[in-house]
DNA sequence: CGTTGACCATACGTCACCGTATGGATGGAG
DNA sequence: CTCCATCCATACGGTGACGTATGGTCAACG
């Protein structure tokens, strides 16, 4: 076995920086060569075509952006209240992942394909705060007004560009969030 | 004056509908004339360039949504609650409009210039919101709050993309509404 | 009725990208 | 040392877009 010196998860993972800088048209796999140091001769060796590393892209979108975020929540303990912070901590760390979540969000608005693939990843996330917040509310609306409150923070807000006089961005959301766990 | 077969308002509104479907890699001017069942010809008579018509569909974007819905509001009377549930209702009636605000926000976070007219756009949209809000809710920074979520609802659930089981995303929204008229 | 202003068609050169074909290079296995 | 899997460079043909140049067309006006 040779050594591999730009596997496919180079490739991937240079195509989801492309994706979340300027979105699906901005993965161009010339424009990937060049930012990796090679031609596109190798790509052609690891892919079919370009839809095939699109697909390996949004593999690996929801296992970093779902699978893992879960999995990093309930890794530690705590009550529901504690998770649900613990959440959107971890949903907000890296500023990197939450540019790949939002370009995946904007691409499906075109691509079924994408869209299909989305409702599954958001489902799974709403299903889980919908656990979190059933712990401590007992109203089952409630619970459903919550979960889309918080997720529509998380998604909504990087997409917003007001100012808030004195308060930072995150003193806001802390504000909303703290309503929340009331 | 010779009549006005395809005049600039013509290509703006196709531009629009364009960047709205498909974001402004997708405004393609020979595209947009086949659209229009002309040639690119006359573009460059009206047009300096693509980026001239960009720079005008802008314009027209926010005299739509920002303009146009806050004037909508006010021309009818209402205290601030109703005022916030005709805001609401106005600012998801039309399809076509709420896809173009959500092609903006998403190229704003790629082109500097575009994430300046938003912000001017979206702090105008706050503002007005903060006066709403004031007129019921004491405490300054529950108003914060409360603007933060609803503008969070606005522009975030159309990105999202998860089901409500027997609910429908609007049963939802005005759940979650009703939480913040309280 | 001729001119002019507003618009359109066509052809062109350039560029960036896709996907293919083909011939290397290179390093570990045997 | 040889072979083979793995990866890379280069060249090619095709497509679609931008912006320019140039010559129509057609209604309105005087």
């Amino acid at each position: 076995m040779a050594v591999t010196r730009t596997p496919r998860s180079r490739w991937i993972d240079e195509g989801l920086r492309a994706l979340a800088a300027g979105g699906p048209d901005a993965v161009r796999i010339e424009a990937l060569a060049r930012a990796l140091g090679v031609t596109k001769g190798g790509f052609y060796w690891h892919f079919d075509d370009r839809g095939a590393l699109l697909e390996e892209m949004l593999d690996t979108w929801e296992r970093l952006l779902v699978d893992d975020v879960i999995a990093g929540v309930e890794s530690k303990g705590g009550d529901a209240r504690a998770r649900l912070r613990r959440l959107f901590a971890l949903a907000s760390s890296s500023r990197e992942l939450l540019r790949i979540d939002l370009a995946v969000r904007d691409w499906a608005r075109r691509e079924p394909k994408v869209a299909d693939r989305l409702r599954r990843a958001d489902n799974r996330r709403l299903e889980y705060m919908r656990s979190l917040f059933g712990a401590f509310c007992p109203d089952e609306a409630d619970v459903e007004a919550r979960g889309m409150i918080a997720m529509a923070l998380y998604v909504g807000s990087p997409f917003m560009a007001a100012d808030h006089g004195t308060r930072s961005r995150a003193d806001v959301l802390a504000l909303a969030m703290q309503r929340l766990l009331a």
